[in-house]
Formats: C-alpha cells, structure tokens, sequence
RNA sequence: GGUCUAGUAGCUCAGUUGGAUUAGAGCAACGGCCUUCUAAGCCGUAGGUCCCAGGUUCGAGCCCUGGCUAGAUCACCA
C-alpha cells in the first residue's frame, strides 16, 4: 500500500505541479495517535514545487490519491500533513490475507548469503552473562535476517588455544591431576573454570612473596614459577607435545560439554563450529603478499606492520618478529577463507565493542589488499554487561553465571507460577516447561529489549521482572488468546477461515489489524538495523494494545455470532503475531500460563 | 594525548531517513478494578532544564560545532 501511494503522490505532483521527483522523497509515516487517519505524508518537501502553502499543497495532493485509490476512504489536512484514511474493507481484506498466508516471514527484494559468527568462547571459564547478551543478540540476530529471507549461516569460533587455556592445564596438574568434573560432582566447563581461578590465586600469591624478599613488581610477575610453568606448557603445545596434547584435549572436551549443556538451555545452535586452534596459524601468507604489494611494512627487528595514519588508526602490527600470527592477522586469513569459500555476500561478527577498533582496523586493511568484499565485513558491536560495582572478572569470580542465574530465574517463574496454580491440570513434566518457558522469556527479552549498542548494568540483587514491559507479560497475552480459542471451539466455534467484508468493527479492532498489518515493515526494518529491540517492542505494543481491547471487550460474549467469528479471527492472529515476534527474539510461548 | 561510543522521570529503558499543542513505557510510590473470555492483567495520580552552550531551518531529544561527565580502545594477548 505505502508503494502504491508513493507512486500516486509522485503522479500527483507531476500532474498538479509539472514536476518529476523521486519516489524517496515522499515521506510516508503511520499518523499518530491523537489524529485521524492510517498513513500520513508530509507535504513540506513538494511545498517549494507547488508555490503554495502547505495546507493547499496538501488538500490538491489528497483530493487527487481520492479520485485515483478505491480504497481511501477520507483524508484530512492539517498543517503540512496529509493524514489518509482507508476504508474498513480495505483492513478487513488486509487481515483476511495476513491470516492467509503470514508465516512469519518477510522477504526483502534482494536476499544475501550471510554468515553470522558470535559466542566465540574461551575454554578456560564457564560463560557467563556477557556470553549470555552475545549469543541472544546473535541468536536473534540471525533468525530476524532470515525472516527478512536471508540466506543465514551461523558459526561460532572457540578460542581454544593460547596462554589463558595453559594456566587452567597448569593448576590442574599442581591440584588435582587426578581429579574429573564427574568426581567433582561438577559441571566440566565449571570445573576447568574454577582451576583457572586457582591459578590465579597461587600466582598472586607468588607474586606477593617475591616482592617480598626484595623483587620489583615486573619481574616478580614474570618469575612467578606457576607462571612460568604454564608459559613452557604453552611452547610445548605449539611444538605439539603429544603429553600437553592430551591434556589440553582432555580438558578442552570437558569444557565443550558444559557449554554444549548451557547452549542446549539456552535454546543456542550453530551450522558450523570454527577452533582456533586449527585456523590460528592462517593468514601469514596473505600478510607476506601485502608486504610484497607495499600494502605493510617491515621494521628491522622482522615484525610487519601496517600504517593506518592516514585514517586516524595509528599503526597496527599483523605478524610477530618471530614471523608468527596474531589476532589480526588470523582474522584477515578467516575472512578471506570464508569469503572464497562459501561465497559470502556479507559476514557479520557479533563481538563487544571493546572491539571497535578492532574491526575497523580489519575492514580497513582488507580494503587494502584490495579485496572487493571489505565493505561487506560487519561488526555487530555491542555494549558491556557490568555490575553495578564494575566490569565482571572471571579471573576473581565477580562474575553472573549464566547457568546459575538460568536456573535461579526457573526457580522464580515456578514459584510465581505455583502460587497462582494456573497449571495444575499439567504433568509435572510439562509444568515444568512452561516455568522454563516463562524464565528464558524474562531473561532473553530483557536483554533484547534495549539497543545493542549500548552498555547495560545488570544487578544481582534485584530479580529480572516478570511483570509490566517483560517477556512473560507478552507469553501471558498469548495465553490468554490461545485459552479463548480453545474455549471457543469447546462451544463448537472454531477460527473462522475469513472475515465477512461488512463486519462492523469498533476503533480499537481496527487499531489492532493495522498493528498486524505493521509487522513486515518492522520485521525488515530490523533485519537493516540488526536490532532485535525492534522486534521486542513491536510485540510489546501489540500485546498492550490487545489486552486494552480484551478487558474493553468480550470476544465470546459478543453481540451475534458473526461478531464473535471475527472477534476470535482478530485475537487469533494477533496471537500468532506474537507468537512469530517472540519467535525471532527465540522466545518461545506457551498455550497456558 | 588520539580515536570511538553513550548521557532522556528516583531506577531500567523506548523514541531510526529531523515532524504535528502536552517527549512515551515499565519498575518503584500512591488510589481504584476479580460471582463476567486467565488480575503475570486493566484504569488513574504523581514524577522531565531530553548533560550544558551555541548553530543549521518552516520545524531539533534526533543534524553540525564547542564543552562537561562516564566508558572503551590505541599491546609482538585473544
């Protein structure tokens, strides 16, 4: 519809005006609230065109979209806005498709292959919250631009290698090189972690002592025996030590366990699981060919590096004098493995924006090497998780687990949920699905709700709600639609298959089918922005909207049957409405609450 | 010091190509609504110098400039 009246409104001014403008710069909005009206456009663009004022401008424009659309049915002018309204027969049609045919996509004209990498763990600690805002950010990410059609491959690349890994193998040999998570009772990504806090502890022990009798902070950092000892395992690692080897499988296989367990909770899969391991060694040749190209340079000690000052960026190094890889470089060898490989037309990297820098960095000598898919490299940049008293830290167990806060927040959904004992007619099994439901809904829409980009506290003391703008606010909405479907078709009334055309609607059920009707726009607009906030709030508004109507109204107390057929069209589709949003958010919802 | 990001109600946040007198939600506070389709709900009251100062224009919370505050980053760690 926006399209059609794009093209009107351009016809219009070429014919009223003499004069050709561009489809962009006609700018259509929904017209709020306190007005009259569906869509509105604002006519201050074409006011220099005409040579009137506004309001004339805007009264010769909506006369025209009259005589030239069927289903406009009013328009009203004030000031330089044109608010159009359109008949009810057109938003019954509008409905009855939607309830056709929506399955909850909404393909953009020009699909991309698309690979999104996020999680990206290390193997040395348990994830925690942090993890938990970058896999629902990339979760949802990725099943929002496959709504919007995209082609989605999502991989997760596990840093399982380096000196952080070799101080957990370290303390597991000086504690407990016996010892298993299952003698511990514990969970193996928890177990591995807890030896990497040990580690830790002796360490700064270490230290202390040697400042102690008489060395300086330095050098006591690098005599450290314990840090000593995991640096040697980590050179044994590289030369390939079959003893360190094992070990470091052995632990790594612990640690994939836990996560694979969390990831499980959490509702978290990818396509394609990348290791560091087997990729860290990657991109030096291409490093070598760009210093060839005079893309970098050499300094005298042997390292290789690239001058960004130029672009603000200072200089970067991307190869050790040692001629060995870094970060950088492995990143430029990946993306160019991806990009020739599985012929990407975009990769998206769900990283903190603590690596900004980073990124651009990477995009900008990519740039250089003359790669022509540099500009499709994007990094989903988003805020930090702190607590209130500062960033968490593993390393002295300042940390939000992310399975313990899962399981307080089962415990809570439970509680609430007993209380108001609404599932008793359940098994406990399936009880317990609906507390898990309602738990990973608080938790996943709280932390999708807000923008990405921006760094959120998180405190400990105070519980993540279920009440007011939450996710089980929205699930409870479904619910309740879904029980007065059931109870419909328990008096034998089932969801009619479509909406009779002369149906007298009230506003607040013509508010809800053009709400419906929004939901592709905003779908693909989140699809363009990467924002699954986008998503959250649609379907907080909509669940708002329909519960005003559902206290106003009574859907199976309406007046006749006819009425009651499309009450229960109308709330059938707003359900599954939600239902699609939640779903992009991976929220599930339940059928009762 | 350079670069980047953020600053909206007591708290957590919406407000996306700049739009329409009165800047919206939720939480917390206070007051109402359950013999009527699920009260995890609904209605109402109260709460604001949109960090500050200039600028751009028909119009600025949004754009530009300068400042203030907070954070990130500029490593032969990843």
């Amino acid at each position: 519809m926006r399209k059609r009246i794009r093209e009107i409104v351009v016809e219009a001014v070429e014919v009223l005006y003499g004069q050709k403008i561009d489809l962009k710069i006609v700018q259509i909005q929904r017209t709020r609230k306190d007005f009259t009206g569906d869509l509105t456009i604002v006519v201050f663009p074409f006011v220099k065109l005409a040579k009137k004022k506004p309001e004339d401008c805007a009264n010769d424009i909506g006369l025209y979209i009259k005589n030239n659309l069927e289903q406009l049915s009013s328009y009203n002018v004030i000031k330089g806005f044109l608010n159009l309204s359109f008949t009810s027969e057109y938003w019954l049609e509008r409905l009855g498709n939607i309830h056709k045919s929506f399955d909850g996509n909404a393909p953009v004209d020009q699909p991309e292959k698309i690979m999104v990498e996020f999680s990206s763990p290390n193997t040395n600690k348990p994830l925690h919250l942090g993890h938990v805002r970058n896999n629902l950010i990339g979760d949802s990410v990725s099943r929002i631009l496959k709504a919007a059609g995209h082609d989605v491959m999502r991989v997760n690349l596990v840093n399982d290698r380096g000196i952080h890994i070799c101080k957990s193998m370290q303390a597991y040999l000086d504690f407990d090189s016996d010892g298993s998570p299952d003698k511990a009772g514990m969970k193996g990504d928890k177990y591995v972690g807890d030896l990497y806090v040990k580690f830790d502890q002796q360490y700064k022990g270490q230290v202390a002592d040697l400042i102690e009798s008489g060395m300086s902070e330095d050098d006591a950092k690098q005599k450290a025996p314990i840090m000593q000892a995991a640096k040697t395992m980590l050179q044994k690692w590289e030369a390939g030590d079959e003893e360190v080897h094992a070990l470091w499988e052995k632990m790594n296989a612990w640690v994939y366990e836990g996560f694979d367990r969390t990831y499980e909770k959490m509702g978290i899969e990818f396509e394609k699981t990348y290791y560091e391991s087997n990729t860290y060694k990657s991109g030096r040749e291409i490093v070598l060919n760009g210093l060839e190209k005079g893309v970098f340079y050499k300094r005298e000690d042997g390292s290789v590096w690239a001058d960004l000052t130029d672009a603000k960026l200072d200089e970067k190094i991307v190869l050790r004098a040692d001629g060995t890889s870094l970060y950088m470089t492995q990143d430029i060898g990946t993306a160019v493995e991806r990009f020739e490989n599985q012929q990407l037309d975009r990769h998206i990297y769900v990283v903190g924006n603590e690596q900004n820098y980073h990124f651009q960095v990477l995009k900008l000598i990519l740039g250089r090497l003359g790669y022509p898919w540099a500009e499709k490299i994007q990094h989903m940049s988003y805020g930090m998780v702190e607590l209130p008293e500062g960033k968490m830290k593993s390393r002295e167990g300042k940390v939000v687990d992310a399975d313990d806060l899962i399981d307080d927040m089962i415990q809570t959904s439970s509680d609430m949920s007993k209380e108001l004992g609404k599932l008793e007619s359940l098994s406990d099994d399936e009880q317990y699905n609906v507390h898990k439901m309602i738990a990973l809904g608080a938790l996943k829409y709280f932390m999708l709700k807000v923008d990405p980009k921006k760094n959120m506290i998180f405190n400990p003391k105070e519980s993540i709600d279920f009440n007011g703008h939450t996710g089980p606010f929205i699930q409870y909405t479904h619910a309740r639609i879904r029980s007065v479907v059931r109870k419909a078709k328990a008096m034998n009334i089932n969801v009619p298959t479509s909406v009779a055309e002369d149906t007298k609607m009230n506003d607040k059920e013509l508010d809800l089918i053009k709400y419906i009707d929004q939901f592709e726009i905003v779908i693909q607009e989140a699809a363009e922005e990467l924002d699954p906030g986008m998503i959250a709030n649609y379907a907080y508004d909509l669940a708002k909207d329909f519960n005003h109507y559902y206290h106003d109204y009574s859907i199976l107390k309406a007046q006749d049957g006819k009425l009651l057929q499309f009450r229960l069209f109308l709330a059938d589709q707003v359900s599954k409405n939600l239902k699609f949003a939640m779903k992009l958010l991976g929220i599930d919802v339940p059928e009762i609450m």
